[in-house]
DNA sequence: CTGAAAGCGCTAACAA
DNA sequence: TTGTTAGCGCTTTCAG
């Protein structure tokens, strides 16, 4: 126990180690002090002398000393990590500022704490398995998830693991689940009734997949608001697409066929709306005197749209931070709690804004 | 030693735990061999008998078993985890879908491995150094490094401490570094040559930021070809921008200034030629009779261009995967390597392709 | 081919 | 307030 580190009768062998990263016990003996009173000091908590701290923190200063996260995790059980999984069907989850927003947000919220975040992208059944896998045997702390295409199984899986979880949007299924959400019925009725007060009459959505929270809020806020200002805003009037550009502009055709004088449209995304008008100009409608055009914000591509888009804007990077503090909650709560079953749930929602822009 | 795991002088505290996941010795245990050899199983090295390892796999089956990582990377000091870290000064990084686009290649070529991706977004000083020594000590096996600003400090200091460190573009002032790029001079002259070859004899160029590789790069194609082609491409030729929609537009308004009779422009990146659009169309100019515009595919944006680019294609997915690939070569070597610095170092190039389109 | 034993670096009772 | 003592779950010589 008491021999050198530097083994007498392995000479050659002792080069290619690369300089061990020093450990506890070297800035205890630095310090003068014991592996424990280090361990005290570096997880600030506890009673220290002012020496002690101070003779320790200098000893850290000097060997650079960072603690080795494996052996904390060994024997804390906690990993100070958190895991963001992305459930990806489609190929263009990716490629979706929104994520990229969120992400920004996420990170953001993270800095201020020294949790790690690992990026879990699950493409098919065995990676679920395997992502299921690997959060529920605590490696790691959390998850937020983004279900892109509301999946209910995952969720529900990773929370009956006993792991704590926020998501990113409402289940459909079943709200016993941490959520942060944009509060997107409140924004499409704000979208709706900018239409109405410019005078428009006849006005039809375009709208997200049904089996997404966020597809679901965002129709019915159209059709809440259509119907309290009297107008129509049967089936017909509501043509779905999945989010993205091609599904915009097809359903813009089917509803320029049902109703070719209508003169409004709402979007239940940026995406769709950019197909949307692609598919007014193809038809020869002039936007927006002609026909105006609402998108949602999920995409940050309004300004790629000529002319200009009107716009709800929600505040996806906030989404993001509200997801990391909200979870962040949950594991400290979690900490002290008896079973797997946390208190009762909230729901987040961040308020949307109506973005106006100027049509050239 | 051989006592019961049942604890029989504390009854009630056994409650709160979150029965434990099952360890390599109840695999053992269950499989009636030693830890050694289930260590040996699930390392799938080494000479195990057939009966034992299938007494083993069985177990680990039922059990449901998972290795822990944290006790697993005490003792062989790798962590599985690899780190993407993200230089990012602009505000606009993160929105880039080059970086989506990479991010998700990244994830791809990692899937068949078992490590983890960790993000490490570096926004300040304070960060940089917090990322630095995460990274410096042995947290994770290696770095993916995305300098958009070709900021060579965190690359040499990464690379200094020994890490295994793969960079997307190339250092201007080391090449040293691994790093993986695409064919930016050869993606450069095919779009420059194309606009020769379809009569184009006035060909300005909006460049990018010349401290960063891709930039440079772009440029150098434009410069080469223009040359070869016997065309004007003195500096007044030239608008540096940078890599925002913004800085295309301003750039192609002093281009216009100071050669209204160009009649096409090599843009070094979408959003770039988007902002050109724009100013051209402001100007009056029709787009692309009046005047030809090519732009690097960095961002996928190219659809919502109208009319449409043409642009050079760069496999920005494929780069991602190449990244991990090279550095899982690195990690791997490096595993034998005597001192901290590795082999020459290779530079992926990755080709480039022409997309024309039709113009509407 | 297999098992026994020795830690990896750290935290967490428990004593002092 | 501080030090001592056990391990956390795993890999890895070293014997058998």
């Amino acid at each position: 126990m008491t021999a050198e580190h530097t083994a007498p009768d392995a000479p050659a062998a002792a080069v290619q180690q690369q300089r061990r990263a020093p450990t506890l016990e070297a800035v205890a003996e630095l310090a003068g002090v014991s592996r424990a009173t280090v361990s005290r000091v570096v997880n600030d908590s506890e009673r220290v002398s002012p020496e002690a701290r101070d003779a320790v923190n200098a000893a850290i200063a000097e060997l650079g000393y960072v603690p080795n996260r494996a052996a904390r995790s060994l024997v804390t059980r906690r990993t100070d990590t958190i895991a963001l999984i992305m459930h990806e069907r489609s190929d263009t989850v990716f490629a979706d500022p929104f994520f990229a927003s969120m992400l920004r947000g996420v990170n953001h919220a993270l800095t201020s704490t020294d949790l790690q975040l690992v990026l879990i992208q699950i493409q098919g059944d065995p990676q679920r398995d395997r992502a299921l896998r690997y959060v529920g045997n605590g490696h790691v702390d959390g998850v937020l998830l983004i279900s892109l295409h509301g999946d209910d199984e995952l969720a529900t899986s990773v929370s009956k693991a006993g792991v704590p979880l926020v998501m990113a949007g409402r289940l459909l299924t079943d709200d016993r689940v941490d959520s942060v959400d944009a509060d997107n019925v409140g924004g499409a009725r704000r979208a709706v009734r900018h239409l109405v007060t410019t005078g428009r009459r006849e006005i039809a959505t375009i709208a997200g997949p049904q089996d997404m929270s966020v597809g679901v809020d965002r129709l019915r806020g159209y059709t809440e608001e259509v119907q309290a200002a009297g107008l129509p805003g049967s089936a017909d009037w509501i043509a779905t697409g999945d989010f993205t550009e091609a599904g915009g502009r097809a359903a813009m055709e089917r509803l320029l066929a049902a109703h070719p004088t209508l003169d409004a449209v709402f979007a239940a995304s940026d995406l769709m709306a950019l197909g949307a008008l692609q598919a007014l100009r193809a038809a020869g409608r002039r936007i927006p005197t002609d026909v105006a055009v609402v998108g949602f914000d999920d995409t940050a591509l309004a300004p790629y749209a000529d002319p200009p888009l009107t716009t709800i804007r929600q505040p996806v990077e906030r989404l993001g931070e509200e997801m990391v503090h909200l979870l962040l909650r949950r594991i400290n709560d979690g900490a002290g709690a008896g079973s797997g079953a946390g208190a009762d749930p909230s729901a987040v929602v961040l308020p949307t804004e109506l973005v106006i822009r100027s049509s050239a």
